[in-house]
DNA sequence: GAGTGGTCTAGACCACGTT
DNA sequence: ACGTGGTCTAGACCACTCT
């Protein structure tokens, strides 16, 4: 921001953002054109673009063709968080991160998972649970449908040096997914699993994973007790 | 992407999209400089820079000046969710959203709380807890604690028209906060509010919302059983 | 030191939707 | 109809880092 430099987008966007977060620009109300901010802050307007464009994505400005720029009535805000992959989020903390393949076998999803992946009724799906472990503790326990006319190769796959999801990671590209996150309640199993109590509160992440228009994958990841996630606008 | 018009941002950033999930170039391997892509394209190198950048966001690619850019090896792909205002996200459901002020006193905070908010110990902060219903049923119980240093205007407010949240929002500008996603074992308290059996695991939203270095509020949002998140890629 | 991405400019045209 | 944001271009210089 100092006078012989240029001024860059960025400092634009701390300008406007401050204008908005101390309210002389107000919700609702409309702000200069870019031609004119960009005449007010000495720059192009392809500069002044950029940085109101990031506002907008953010959710702090409306933005329309004609009609102009407008401070957000609610900042729906909106923020990101970073897909974890186990083995990295495990690791990130400095723990040990290793995995055990409880089961493996094909097997008929239930009707919600057939619907989920979009799959003819009445054919075998490969089924895996694992639980992975940070420095020997369970972490999370994951119960996992793969779609086997989709990725064929899983026969030969058998999940030790890699997990399940690792070994997907490596093989098959992915371009989708949905996300569900919620909370249950702890069974008997579960809680043998993630050695805790039954009937306690557990995060749970419902993943289902898409390339091409198939289904590739569809996964419960069931954390442990006391497990966060964490996120900051 | 017709002959005739023009090459967009969005045309190179599909062409490459494409490119990276069908494998022709491989994660980990680097991709043409921006330069070379431009003249393959035919368009200029901004244009390219503009679609790259995307993927790059999104986590698709990893670039460095002097390297170049490549696939990433681990989409660490982030995923976005809109913070939901809870009166929007009921009425977007169709339903009719209602709220009920529980509580409403001042009180010293609990240490931890005291630590998130950054205050003084001894000085007691408001305490606001409020039922919201969706339809008449309980849908998110709120336990809420105000700044009443950075806010002295709440002191005024009944939250009868607008709940804390509204309130809040309307009167109190903010510049950033604290998202931590969470599940917990229903209290007898709880599963009284929230109409649901003590015992069962309710997702939690813990938000600590700033403005100015200041903490402005504090707030847990447990949700009625069975709610959910949703997000997708 | 050199090569790559990051950014700025000045100008132009286009798309869209409001008035 | 026309004003606003959306985008593209061609060129330039800068910042960073080092397959």
């Amino acid at each position: 921001m100092s006078k012989q430099d240029r001024i860059s987008w960025q400092d634009v966007q701390n300008e406007v953002r401050q204008r908005i977060s101390q309210r002389d620009w107000k919700p609702g109300e409309y702000i200069p054109h870019e031609a004119e901010l960009a005449q007010e802050f000495g720059c192009a307007r392809a500069t002044v673009n950029r940085a109101l464009r990031g506002l907008a994505e953010a959710g702090l400005l409306e933005r329309r063709r004609r009609a102009g720029t407008r401070v957000a009535l609610n900042p729906v805000r909106r923020a990101e968080f970073a897909i974890p992959l186990i083995r990295a989020e495990i690791e990130g903390k400095g723990q040990r991160h290793t995995h055990r393949v409880c089961l493996r076998e094909m097997r008929l999803p239930p009707p919600d998972v057939q619907a989920r992946m979009q799959i003819p009724a009445q054919v075998p799906q490969l089924f895996v649970q694992t639980l992975h472990l940070a420095d020997g503790t369970p972490y999370v326990f994951e119960r996992r449908w793969i779609n086997t006319s989709a990725v064929p190769a899983v026969e030969g796959a058998d999940f030790v040096t890699y997990s399940p999801n690792e070994w997907l990671m490596r093989e098959v590209a992915f371009d989708g997914g949905d996300f569900t996150f919620s909370a249950l309640t702890a069974s008997a199993a579960e809680a043998e699993m993630l050695a805790c109590s039954p009937g306690e509160g557990l995060f749970v992440l419902d993943r289902t994973t898409h390339h091409g228009g198939q289904v590739i994958t569809s996964v419960r990841l069931v954390f442990h007790p006391g497990y966060q996630m964490h996120t900051r606008i």
